[in-house]
DNA sequence: CCCTTTAAGCTTTTT
DNA sequence: GCTTAAAGGG
């Protein structure tokens, strides 16, 4: 174990400068609520918090700490950075988890506390959405009022969600709740993500010593992007730790509040501010953006009824630094002109094409082609990143192209790293405990691998691929893989990710010829990525070329004016330098004849307030 | 069968 | 607020 040092000794690790606030974020004896705006650097603040807890021994030997994100690539980073930061010993205590991975652990691991009437089979399947419906049809329920499918799987969410444990009467829900959690006909017991966490919340609070335990094993957690929070998370929360010596950092930001249509809790800051008596603390650094943008981000704050106290700019820009356009155009093929000038300026300065974003508030397909045929034009690609992204945080997926880069090029140690390391885990071997053993899969690998090289180099067709994919997969032994990951056992999600993987891929190839530019093609590092609003959030961009500030985009402005003011907070905080917004009266492909920003005229004053951006009108 | 009317979707993640 | 698909009417 590392020396122990005191709370007064402790200075941040990596040289790194901490703001007073985020400082005091670290050292924080009690629960805290961080409100951490955009570019406030709240990975790193969790990352030295980490450092902070362990080196001072204030998170007592063999204590862990917990953290709870939504994503999964949200929690692998977290963890990444604490290992790259402080090695295996640290991560080792740092367990960064989903609330979903979080929940299921806990039912998983005490599955047996449950009593027998909620107790599902040990094998037991997710979201099955056939065994679902099925349940609730045995149940009674009939779809007299016509519900769609979409509709009546939220219906059938939303039932087994109010549903209380243990069930108190015999409604349709209760039926179908047991029906699913006990499996029924021919089906394997089916729980819902909720009915997990469910599960989970109903053994903490029946069983103290279970309580008791996880309470002890983890003295400190962190809770990321709080403001996403939803009343189930909450109560998992609450049922965890409320009224017990763990303390809670949560961090987040209200003006980034654009999930509350999906059921994110309103009220969370204030709710758990006063719950767990936390300490609220706001970091007033932004590490991201250049002046100019971050005065626009002040001038949104009053909007988003927040204070902006002394929101404070990074000293690596001059006063002056960035740039913000607005461009109000008539037809969308001179927008597309406009938006490509500009983004071969951007290019001509060295601004590297994934550093540069295209941004829409939802539809980015039907907003952005013809501005991607035009960028096709002067040889730059840009694409819609959805099938991208999910592809590229797949487990599957990385070890595959982790495979074909080694095999093309042996001296990629990060790779090779990644490979073995893999391989050991799903053969089951470790270097000490069996050295003969280790060698012998060690030159199983080689071999493998050198015969992937020599193939990889004569494929000649998509079936030819897809055979190499198919033996590369048998090697790597599919059931064990479906076993280290479960998600891949279910339905048709494995082969269907395959079988993308192999499109996208083989597609890229067409083009490019080269297996290891295909590879990184693929990958993202020669396109300009397109996406969302929301698939942006946590991402940055030197440059942010917003498509579509328009009435038509912002539909749901009279609905929910709150959360489309945050969403447009967000997507103007994703900028580093450069933030280029546009308004196209006229889209043909949407065919909206006459866009109009009445609705959303706010955002365009906002933009023509003194010093703020240049208003370029074209016709 | 074709034309008109109505209503849903659009923004999402999790093993 | 606009598109799309399904349902309804003649």
């Amino acid at each position: 174990m590392q020396k122990i040092i005191s709370s007064s000794q402790w200075i941040p690790s990596g040289s790194v400068i901490l703001e007073e606030n985020a400082a005091a974020a670290v050292k924080a004896k009690g629960n805290v609520l961080v409100n951490a705006g955009p570019g406030a650097g709240k990975t790193e603040l969790l990352a030295q918090k980490t450092g902070f807890l362990f080196q001072t021994n204030i998170c007592v030997f063999p204590k862990k700490i917990l953290a709870i994100s939504f994503k999964t690539d949200a929690a692998k980073n977290l963890k990444e950075r604490i290992e790259s930061r402080y090695g295996k010993e640290y991560a080792a205590r740092f367990s960064s988890l989903t609330y979903d991975a979080f929940a299921k652990r806990i039912l998983d691991q005490f599955r047996n506390a449950l009593p027998e009437e909620i107790r599902p089979d040990k094998n037991y399947v997710i979201e099955d959405k056939k065994i679902i419906n099925e349940a609730f049809q045995k149940s009674g329920y009939r779809n007299s009022s016509g519900l769609t499918p979409s509709k009546l799987a939220s219906y059938y969410d939303n039932a087994i969600a109010t549903t209380s444990l243990p069930f108190k009467e015999q409604t349709i829900s209760s039926r179908a709740w047991k029906l699913l959690v006990k499996g029924f006909d021919d089906n394997l017991s089916c729980l819902t993500f909720k009915m997990i966490s469910m599960l989970a919340i109903y053994i903490l609070k029946n069983n103290p010593y279970i309580l008791k335990g996880l309470r002890i094993t983890y003295s400190h957690v962190f809770l990321d992007e709080f403001q996403d929070t939803t009343n189930l998370q909450y109560e998992l929360v609450k049922t965890c730790f409320l009224n017990s010596d763990s303390k809670i950092t949560a961090v987040g930001d209200n003006k980034q509040r654009i999930m509350v249509w999906a059921g994110a809790r309103k009220t969370i800051f204030e709710d758990f501010q006063r719950e767990f008596s936390a300490e609220k603390i706001s970091l007033l650094m932004n590490h991201r953006s250049a002046p100019r943008l971050v005065n626009l981000q002040k001038l949104m704050y009053n909007s988003l009824q927040e204070e902006s106290g002394d929101l404070q700019i990074s000293t690596k820009w001059n006063e002056d630094d960035g740039d913000i356009k607005l461009y109000i155009s008539t037809d969308e093929n001179k927008e597309a002109k406009y938006i490509v000038a500009d983004i071969i300026e951007r290019i001509a300065e060295g601004v590297s094409l994934n550093d540069i974003c295209i941004l829409c508030k939802q539809m980015p397909g039907n907003y952005t082609d013809i501005l991607i045929t035009e960028l096709a034009e002067h040889d730059i690609k840009a694409r819609v990143e959805t099938d991208y992204q999910d592809l590229l945080k797949e487990f599957i997926v990385v070890l595959v192209l982790n495979i074909l880069i080694v095999s093309i090029e042996r001296r990629s140690p990060a790779e090779w790293e990644y490979v073995n390391s893999v391989i050991e885990e799903i053969k089951g071997i470790e270097l000490f405990e069996r050295l003969d053993k280790y060698y012998q899969e060690h030159t199983k690998l080689v071999n493998f691998l050198d015969g992937v090289s020599k193939r990889i180099s004569l494929l000649t067709s998509k079936t030819d691929f897809q055979d190499m994919v198919d033996d590369i997969l048998y090697y790597l032994d599919i059931e064990k893989i479906k076993a280290l990951y479960p998600a891949y056992a279910q339905g048709n999600f494995f082969k269907a990710t395959i079988e993308k993987m192999i499109d996208l891929l083989w597609t890229e190839f067409e083009e490019h010829k080269d297996w290891r530019l295909s590879i990184e093609s693929f990958q993202g590092l020669y396109s300009i990525p397109i996406m969302t609003i929301h698939k942006s959030k946590g991402l940055e961009y030197s440059a942010v070329y917003f498509v579509g500030l328009e009435d038509g985009a912002f539909w749901s402005f009279k609905n929910q004016p709150e959360e489309d003011r945050c969403a447009f907070f967000v997507a103007l905080s994703r900028a580093k330098e450069y933030l280029i917004f546009s308004f196209c009266e006229h889209r043909h492909k949407l065919r909206f004849p006459n866009q109009k920003h009445t609705d959303i005229n706010e955002f365009f004053e906002l933009l023509k307030s003194p010093n703020i951006a240049t208003v370029i009108e074209y016709i």
